[in-house]
DNA sequence: AATATCAATAGATATTAACTATGATAAAAC
DNA sequence: GTTTTATCATAGTTAATATCTATTGATATT
């Protein structure tokens, strides 16, 4: 039977396709590495590795084989964590993933109370692009995801946190900056500023507005809401921000948020976790304490 | 990091309860495998068995943890048979799991073209109930199975190979025995024969029956369609049968198959192996050649 | 009370992964 | 064209440890 640590050295390899760089990563010698992959080859008939003088790199069998290790890996690493959550439920490392139109509004109404009640587990926040999320949730690298739910997150464990409602941001002189609530029809050939490409939010009140006959900006986009509110603000046209990004920020910048009437648009705020992670315990709790934490800011 | 072979001995001692058999199994000393089992729960810090005298039993947490660790045992063996797979792709041993209602009457039909074109392919069959093979297709007692896809069969690997009719099977003397066709209304308060719980083919076809208003006979449950043919030829009533099963066995048993006319009531048979399987070649051998085989069976 | 069953312990042995030191080879530098 | 540097392979040694056999201890069963 193959043994783990061939698995980790093989891996190795193949991320830093340099023997010596592989073996200190694996707190090992390079010697002993390279006999090790020597052995694995020898044992499996197969040569993982193409040794060209100053370029190593993998053979297509080699590649394959890497795959199938990572998850003999990922699978004893879930086998330790199991163990160690078992030791003490709520406890230990977890790497959140969010994305950015969401995790500097929501974290302040979420993470003290996760800080108070779970005090044990240390939580590590990391914020991304959705499709960067999903594949470090997918390796291993994050345990944890809270994002708008798209439909196409299939094979995640998910949990519903809450519905994010949509709202307009017009400068006070905007025409439409008194209105008590925006129709559907108010957005008629408005001109809408826009985070740039690979922002779900983008995507989504795009698709919102372009319904409403409303058309793009297409003169800018925004790196982050903060950029976008300050826009905003200077009179250049009007935006769509997520609730959590209005509360505390209305009076000294000047801008007027307003609600839209029925159907609102909405972000479906999920959690999502690889199914079959070994710390559902953990997970669990995260899930209750946060919609705790954000009931009511909804109405 | 743990090592794969104290997951083998866990996994042992949950599967023989008994530390002598479970040390026999893995070809090693009773004192070994109770000495590493010791070990093995030290660095967890965790009790996982509980050893009464003369009965061996594993505590929530072993329970827990032999899950994982036959998840990690399972990526192993995948690691093992990709790599063998690599050296020689068509090649190994691979167990096909089917159902008896499809197995004694599709197996003559494509077992031997399997045998002659993937000639380096061991293949094992087994027959049993549907979900038992799922059960075994998870755990990796199975690689493959074919089978009729039910909508619950969510999570692996899905490969439609053929759509098979189901036919009524009537004696020579039944009112319904010399038509050429059997209508949808024609079963309208008839007296089917049944096979017993569990097989997925009677669901399917009582589930078609039932609608077109006939009638089951609760006074007999048929253990194989063999048995079922038997009464019908009996003249003890009438049943639906896998067309495959009717095929070179009309003459010598007094039977009439009578094809439904459309809508025909149809099983689809799908094959199902593990996502992410290792050996995923053979498994597209094996659909390209059941394909091959089966061409032309049903018009 | 005697015996059988079964897991734990003790001590010896063999395997092997790891180390340090060195060698070999080819690209890079002068 | 020679030297230097980078990089992986080889050799020999050491330390760790999984394994074995033999035995003990404890508890049901007869």
């Amino acid at each position: 039977m193959i043994k783990l640590r061939d698995l980790e050295y093989l891996t190795a390899i193949a991320e830093y396709k340099h023997f010596g760089r592989a073996a200190d990563a694996c707190f090992v010698s390079q010697p002993t590495l390279s006999g090790q992959i020597q052995k694995l080859e020898q044992r499996l008939k197969l040569t993982l590795i193409e040794r060209q003088p100053r370029n190593v790199m993998l053979t297509p069998a080699g590649e394959k084989l890497v795959q199938q290790a990572r998850q003999v890996l990922n699978a004893a690493r879930n086998f330790e964590e199991a163990a160690k959550s078992l030791l003490d439920p709520l406890s230990g490392d977890l790497h959140i993933g969010l994305i950015p139109t969401l995790a500097p509004y929501a974290l302040p109404h979420i993470m003290p109370s996760l800080n108070s009640k779970l005090a044990k587990i240390n939580f590590y926040l990391h914020e991304n692009k959705t499709q960067d999320l999903l594949d470090q949730l997918t390796t291993g690298k994050l345990d944890i995801l809270i994002l708008p739910w798209l439909p196409d997150m299939t094979g995640f464990e998910r949990y519903d946190l809450f519905n994010e409602p949509l709202v307009m941001a017009t400068s006070p002189s905007h025409v439409l900056a008194n209105k008590s609530q925006v129709t559907f029809d108010d957005l008629h050939n408005q001109k809408i500023l826009t985070l740039e490409d690979g922002h779900c939010l983008r995507d989504q009140a795009m698709g919102y507005c372009f319904s409403a006959g409303a058309e793009e900006d297409h003169s800018f986009r925004a790196t982050s809401l903060e950029t976008l509110r300050y826009m905003v603000a200077s009179n250049m046209g009007i935006t769509l921000l997520p609730q959590l990004a209005t509360l505390n920020y209305a009076p000294q910048q000047h801008i007027h948020y307003i609600p839209f009437a029925n159907p609102k648009p909405m972000r479906e705020i999920v959690l999502l976790c690889r199914t079959g992670y070994a710390r559902m315990e953990s997970v669990r709790a995260v899930v209750n304490e946060v919609r705790q934490a954000v009931k009511g800011l909804f109405d």
